[in-house]
DNA sequence: TGACATTATGACCACTCGGTCATATAATAT
DNA sequence: ATATTATATGACCGAGTGGTCATAATGTCA
């Protein structure tokens, strides 16, 4: 944690090194990441940077942290609503709000990016032990809800399909990233809803040949 | 290209290096890998380092460039008999095989995930530009043969599958290479060929509550 | 043996890194 | 005005980086 001087600082300031720090993290990995860029970044000397952190793992830890609360805010509203839908809606949900938090937060979703990508073991593991967790259980526990509530069928190995949800979850949201980078999110938004409902129609129903309609 | 020099070397030293260029970029990527720790486990100077190799890049796209031809040529055999085979057996072969290669070939295995999380947009450029790309169009071609058989069914968007299978095939790598990297192959291919049959069972099945047996 | 091309070497360059510290400045209290 | 505390500063440190180059060693002909 950053030292109490760095609390005490005007908001203008401590904002400024924070959103230079958040540039400089999304963009590189811890090792290639420079203090010596964000102090030029942000105006301050090298020397004041040590007197608000200890070190860079205070600062990488800090910096990530900040972005795991404000992706855990985003999604909090959506989360006390989860026991009144059906695995299909929670997914679908999920998905969504995953984009949109993307699109709303890029930094944030950068943040995360490089903190997937990350190398370094030991920072890794820092930023870790403080927070987060959550998302790989999250996933098992509506798997195992839908089960006894008999929206899945029995066969379903619920580690494959955790990990296939999870997989899919990032993958859809570097994909959305990299594909509509620049343009506007309202622009998109139908495509979005598509794509990810034809995502959610292969998981529910699978891609063999089927007769009919959908039979749900 | 290495320099003819590089090549006119005796096999014993130039796989020396080699290996010890391919241990430090599965370990490190491109920027944090370092010259110096080649030439260091290889044993030779930097000076002759300077010699073989133009520049840094010139190591990087070349070790690469080792690896995807490995991989190329270990799938080479699948590949040939494709046509024989439905979409699911297609899948399976490429999942299994996928695995086998990071089970036998642990050293590419690694230079492919730290590729792939590469954050030099001017390296990954290199590499792309003298290899590989086919991957993403081959699932295509697949979905689209299936298509055109009748295997899949019609309501089912290519690109979505497409995208998803892409995404399981390297998470399944990664997940397989984090839970059973130190033990033999031999010993977990039942539990393998579990895992991936589960998840191909899902793909073609979907998840949704169905009676009786496979309709297959 | 001597001439010539090929390969090997490591000190050296300019630069960047994370981190330190003595010192200067500003703010507050007496 | 003085003493005390909190904050700001940038030169400096040792270490590591990718890359260069004059020089030394080796090999290959005649």
């Amino acid at each position: 944690m950053p030292q109490e001087t760095f609390f005490n600082l005007p908001d203008v300031k401590r904002n400024l090194i924070i959103s230079a720090a958040m540039e400089e993290f999304s963009t590189a990995n811890y090792n290639t990441a420079s203090i010596n860029q964000i102090c030029k970044k942000s105006n301050i000397a090298k020397g004041s940077f040590y007197q608000y952190f200890t070190d860079k793992l205070d600062l990488y830890v800090y910096i990530m942290t900040l972005a795991i609360e404000e992706k855990i805010k985003f999604f909090s509203t959506v989360l006390a609503e989860f026991h009144t839908l059906t695995l299909l809606e929670q997914i679908r949900l999920l998905f969504i709000k995953g984009i949109e938090f993307a699109k709303s937060h890029p930094q944030y979703a950068a943040l995360g990016e490089q903190f997937s990508k990350e190398n370094d073991e030991s920072a890794k593991l820092s930023v870790m032990k403080e927070g987060d967790r959550q998302s790989e259980s999250l996933f098992m526990e509506m798997i195992h809800n839908a089960k006894s509530k008999g929206e899945i069928d029995n066969r379903v190995d619920p580690l494959a399909l955790s990990m296939m949800l999870q997989s899919l979850n990032s993958a859809v949201n570097g994909y959305m990233l990299n594909k509509f980078g620049n343009i506007r999110y309202e622009y998109n938004k139908e495509d979005i809803n598509n794509f990810v409902d034809s995502l959610l129609d292969i998981i529910f129903n699978g891609i063999q040949s089927r007769e009919g309609d959908y039979h749900e």
